[in-house]
DNA sequence: GCAAAAGTGTTAAAACTACACCCATGA
DNA sequence: TCATGGGTGTAGTTTTAACACTTTTGC
């Protein structure tokens, strides 16, 4: 029976990568940042940033690796999406691939980044042609950011760490893709208690000036609801 | 940039498994399928079953082909769960595993089977010690199916076609190991619409007797709301 | 007739939804 | 002073949670 196996372990001719879907909010919009693919196959489509694993590379580390080397992203917390794993999924050979996603500020990865890189920022409903199945994977990646975005305090990743109730709330409906009403949003984040005021406004976005909060992930690690 | 990854793409040496975590349930309690492994390393132990991907196989594909050479379990709906890539997990080399889930039902697999494939029905909170990571593999499928098990019909594949509502009461019970309210159980059932009274009776657990039930696919396909 | 499991409703609390006006400020 | 976005409360509805007795039947 475990035979079979023994033939593979001894035959397998495959490459396991890893593929990251970088998100940004900018313009009340979510965006992906993608890289130029500069080579064949497929050379001149856009791709998500990706890489071969190393031989004694932890999966997660290859994750952070490759995006540091391809987009010099440092230091970013990712979570494993899925694994992708059709047979003829790659044109160049048979990869598979194990995606990840993280949510970053983009004010950080800044244009000159970007223009190193040959990276790209783009909305998520705009997004250009990409290679082979990595439609597929970010597909997959933005149900699984709208699933957990509710239950889980990620979203923060996206805003700078003192941010306004309407830029949270515009976030939300950016991601969420839907129009959520202000009042009641604004009591669901105060019945969770690890938003905390400042008394400190931002007034670049309006002549009242709205009040800035930060997360705080103490307060957070004390109850562990989240639910928005 | 990216030639760092062609130098993987020439010389990555690991191999991929998948590994199946086999659901049951008996007795009022959940229940998995493991293997004693009959080889270096860990000989003796008990594991999941598993196997390595061949080069021109689906990843889904080969979990199901693994699960039928090593179980004689056929015609399985598995769902991925996630993959597991440390370095060293694996002893015996570079090996990264994705895990897949099924639940099936456990009087088709009986005595016979079990014997003829060296596999054993373990209670979840009985499990022998298990090779490598395969104890947090298994964990981790628990909670996902703990998730999944209040949102879709996942749960029925572990029920004869024709059920109780006990028998689907104990059977959450067991899942999710907490107790549930009868009357709230039943109503929430009944709201949702896609379980079908027959007129027959289960005689065999209670005097009185228990209609049986089964699940209407196309019912539940209308609506597709599940709360549970 | 009694033991054992199946079946059945109501009430209080909590969560959710919809909705409209005043406030503070810079121009 | 007015235009703009920030901030606030209430009422109706729905969902959830807690709880106890009657029914059926084989023995």
């Amino acid at each position: 029976m475990r035979i079979e196996s023994r033939i593979y372990e001894e035959t397998q001719k495959l490459k396991l990568a890893v593929d990251c879907i970088i998100f940004g909010f900018n313009d009340n919009r979510l965006e992906l940042l993608l890289i130029h693919r500069g080579f064949e196959p497929e050379k001149g489509k856009w791709s998500l940033i990706g890489g071969f694993i190393g031989n004694d590379e932890d999966l997660d580390e290859a994750a952070n690796r490759v995006l540091y080397n391809l987009s010099g992203l440092q230091n970013i917390y990712m979570e494993q999406v899925r694994t992708w794993g059709k047979a003829n999924r790659d044109t160049s050979g048979r990869v598979i691939s194990t995606t990840y996603s993280a949510m970053i500020l983009k004010s950080e990865y800044d244009e000159e980044k970007v223009s190193a890189y040959n990276t790209k920022w783009f909305p998520i409903d705009e997004l250009p042609e990409l290679v082979f199945d990595h439609r597929d994977m970010v597909e997959s990646a933005i149900r699984r950011l709208r699933r957990r975005v509710r239950n889980f305090p990620i979203a923060f990743n996206l805003l700078p760490q003192k941010f306004t109730l309407p830029q949270l709330q515009m976030l939300y409906e950016g991601i969420l893709n839907e129009t959520i009403d202000k009042r009641n949003f604004r009591r669901k984040v105060f019945q969770m208690k690890f938003l905390v005021k400042l008394d400190e406004k931002d007034m670049s976005e309006s002549r009242k000036g709205a009040y800035f909060y930060y997360f705080d992930e103490a307060l957070y690690n004390k109850e562990q609801n989240f639910n928005l």
